[in-house]
DNA sequence: CCCCAGATTGTCT
DNA sequence: GACAATCTGGGGA
């Protein structure tokens, strides 16, 4: 499992980091997880996107916490899933997008009600809906036993395979180069020429 | 309360 | 490639 400090990297450094690392959820004696191949930086300071960029609010409260502990939110009735980054009372996380699965996938194709191992993980909503990521897990800090965390399986990922592009879907500062995805997954959301 | 934008997804052409 | 479905949070009345 990574430590917390892992967690409290600067917020682009650690998109970057946690391509290639495992997210893991379990639910009772199901063991669910895939290897993370798209993530996005969402900064404490001049990152109009942030939903901490504004003020405080009940929603983005958990934002302000220590580096490590999950966000999720819901919108276009999903949930995203997000690890806060950096210190505490700043404001800023990672969008975790898309993982490639790696167990669990008779389960999470369940959860997605499909067949394809392509399209369980592939986006920021698909991926709660097949690993079952809700709001009762806003707040949950990733290095205690709360049922969901990452591992460093110790595989490296060299730089030069990672891309970097716009987020997506965001209609502010919609041309900051904050999105990470390992070069041409499948796993990847969104069209090819993206990956 | 009411209104509506939004870090999405699935379906249809 | 276009667009509707879906629903919660936050701002305004």
């Amino acid at each position: 499992m990574l430590p917390a400090a892992f967690n409290q990297l600067e917020t682009t450094a650690l998109a970057k980091l946690l391509i290639g690392k495992s997210l893991f959820r379990k639910i009772g004696k199901t063991t669910l997880s895939g290897r993370i191949v798209e993530t996005e930086a969402y900064l404490p300071s001049g990152d109009s996107a942030c939903h901490a960029a504004a003020k405080r609010t009940p929603r983005n409260e958990v934002m302000f916490s220590f580096g490590g502990v999950a966000y999720v939110y819901a919108i276009h009735a999903k949930h995203c899933f997000n690890i806060v980054s950096e210190s505490e009372g700043l404001g800023c996380a990672v969008l975790i997008r898309a993982a490639e699965p790696i167990s669990g996938i008779e389960e999470m194709k369940a959860n997605r009600e499909t067949d394809s191992i392509y399209n369980l993980l592939s986006g920021p909503g698909k991926l709660c809906q097949a690993m079952k990521i809700d709001r009762s897990l806003n707040g949950k800090d990733l290095s205690k036993p709360n049922g969901v965390w990452i591992e460093d399986d110790g595989s490296k990922v060299d730089a030069s395979r990672i891309k970097v592009t716009n987020r997506i879907g965001v209609t502010s500062a919609a041309e900051l180069p904050l999105r990470f995805v390992l070069a041409n997954s499948e796993f990847a959301s969104g069209p090819k020429y993206m990956r």
